[in-house]
DNA sequence: CTAGCATGTAAGCAATCACTTACCGTTAGC
DNA sequence: GCTAACGGTAAGTGATTGCTTACATGCTAG
């Protein structure tokens, strides 16, 4: 049920924000606060709830926190929407929820 | 941007109950709120926000009003699921945002 | 060793949200 | 026409949440 995480997650457009930042490469908090509406300790308490999700990964690199795209945090969330398409699955599932 | 209300709707574990239910078909409100530990006019309000963000649709049966599944609203959140997998294209919306 | 930068954490606050109860309109059966 | 079932809406409330400011920690340069 990691996929209710991920969307929990995402569904904050700042926090989303600063995901969608990451798919340009890894960057230092600092980069991602950057031009962002909000203060940088803002921005450092949504990438503690993204990686609580799964969804970034953090390395330490001298005094910086690089934070970089964990997109097997997306799988489970993308394997959830697939089962909305595929119906014989789905009527299957919803089946096996009633026992 | 539609996908960012999908996403925002289907945070909630209890909406995203009632969501999941239609995937084995079109219901009343009545059946869709069923077993569920919150009232049925909560359900209500769920069902207008799932309609609202395109994620529903609801049709009057007599009394009733039926709600069934509407895959289109989910697929402006796969292709934002997708464009974390494209590298290249994702370069390039990024480039694009800067501008 | 001290100054300063980069970042996480704590505390507090205002706004949002999901829920409840109460009520209202509408349709169907007698 | 009454009456009951179905379901949408209003108003109020407690919990959650995203934000801010203030502070604490850790690394690095000189």
């Amino acid at each position: 049920m990691a996929y209710a995480n991920a969307l929990a997650v995402l569904a904050d457009p700042t926090r989303r924000k600063v995901f969608e930042r990451l798919r340009a490469g890894p960057r230092p908090v600092n980069a991602l606060a950057a031009g962002l509406p909000v203060s940088r300790p803002a921005v450092s308490q949504h990438l503690k709830a993204l990686k609580n999700a799964g969804l970034v990964e953090e390395r330490s690199e001298g005094v910086r926190r690089i934070y970089s795209l964990r997109r097997e945090g997306l799988m489970e969330l993308r394997d959830w929407l697939d089962t909305f398409w595929d119906d014989a699955l789905a009527a299957f599932k919803e089946e096996v929820e009633k026992t």
